[in-house]
DNA sequence: GAGGTTAGTGACAGTGACTGTCATATGCAA
DNA sequence: TTGCATATGACAGTCACTGTCACTAACCTC
């Protein structure tokens, strides 16, 4: 299925997203309609499908305890990302995460689930049964940190290492 | 164009979202496809429709210069939100955003647009001309602060006063 | 080896959101 | 009246996505 992924990149970086159909990719891999759409369900997920989310939770669930929540979640999410095999390729999908409204809407979705994640385990790390507000502000607070960090890493091309823009970010936080 | 607004959330109340479709909201109003389409553009905008970001805006310019940002925000936010006609329907309008994940994504993507708008605006009145890395974070502050005070005062079904969650929001801001 | 189950795939027929275009009506200015 | 703009509807088309059925291959179980 990664050739699939590879292949709608391809078309979708020459030709737009909008004019690129699952019947192109169809014949560009050789792989039909209702496969492609039983393994990514949506068209945006043919660009957003990775296995970053399951890394950075293990990574955030390992840190938690005895770490304050946004130092934890900052160090998960930058190990994960700067341990990465393929960074040109994260780059390319990155690109077109922040340069394809749709896409980024998709996205953004998901990252509503990982926020409720999120929210719950700091809750949870912190003694407290049900979520308060705060616990959800704190997760809010992380999941759009990364959104401002991956937007400026996206839109300087990344020529700024992933990782300075990242920990500027959460620093940048401390000022407000 | 408000009646078709308000037949489409009552329809879209009983049935749900995706098994409501725009022929029958066409239906109900006599109010052809098209001209829906037209007025809406989307099928989730016909909840999202209102007019409360062109508020926001002219209260938020109204009050940065001499204002924290923050504060300022908080400020335009809690007048526009809480001065409104029709808060009951505010309320059934913002359920529907949070429970239906279509509708949540399609106002996640114009929060972006408002969030850029907010970045422009940050860095212009602290006197620089580029936005830096610490006005897109205020800006993402702002909007995912809003968006948790909105989904905490709808999860509790309007009982807690729109006002005082929003306040309790950003008060907690302080304490990262 | 025969028979059964399961997972992976494809073909096919729908549904419905959305687009683009063309025609019609309505109001308003010249 | 004539002309123009704006609002509306009818219609045809595209395409994402769903649901269902059929086929194949791998792998057990007996």
């Amino acid at each position: 299925m990664k050739l699939v992924q590879l292949e709608a990149i391809k078309l979708i970086e020459t030709q737009g997203f909008d004019s690129t159909t699952i019947e192109q990719v169809s014949q560009s891999t050789g792989v039909s309609p209702s496969t492609i759409f039983r393994h990514f369900g949506t068209k945006e997920n043919l660009v957003l499908w990775d296995e970053l989310d399951d890394r950075i939770e293990k990574l955030l669930l390992q840190k938690l305890p005895g770490t304050p929540p946004l130092t934890a979640f900052r160090d998960a999410v930058l190990t994960a990302l700067t341990e990465q095999e393929d960074m040109d390729l994260f780059l390319r999908r990155t690109k077109l995460i922040f340069g394809t409204p749709a896409i980024w809407s998709a996205a953004a979705h998901e990252d509503r689930k990982t926020r409720a994640e999120l929210t719950k385990a700091f809750s949870y790390f912190s003694g407290r049964r049900k979520p308060t507000i705060k616990d959800s502000l704190l997760a809010a607070t992380c999941m759009s940190t990364l959104d401002v960090a991956l937007d400026t890493w996206q839109a300087g091309n990344g020529k700024t290492k992933l990782g300075s823009v990242i920990e500027q970010a959460f620093d940048s936080l401390e000022s407000f």
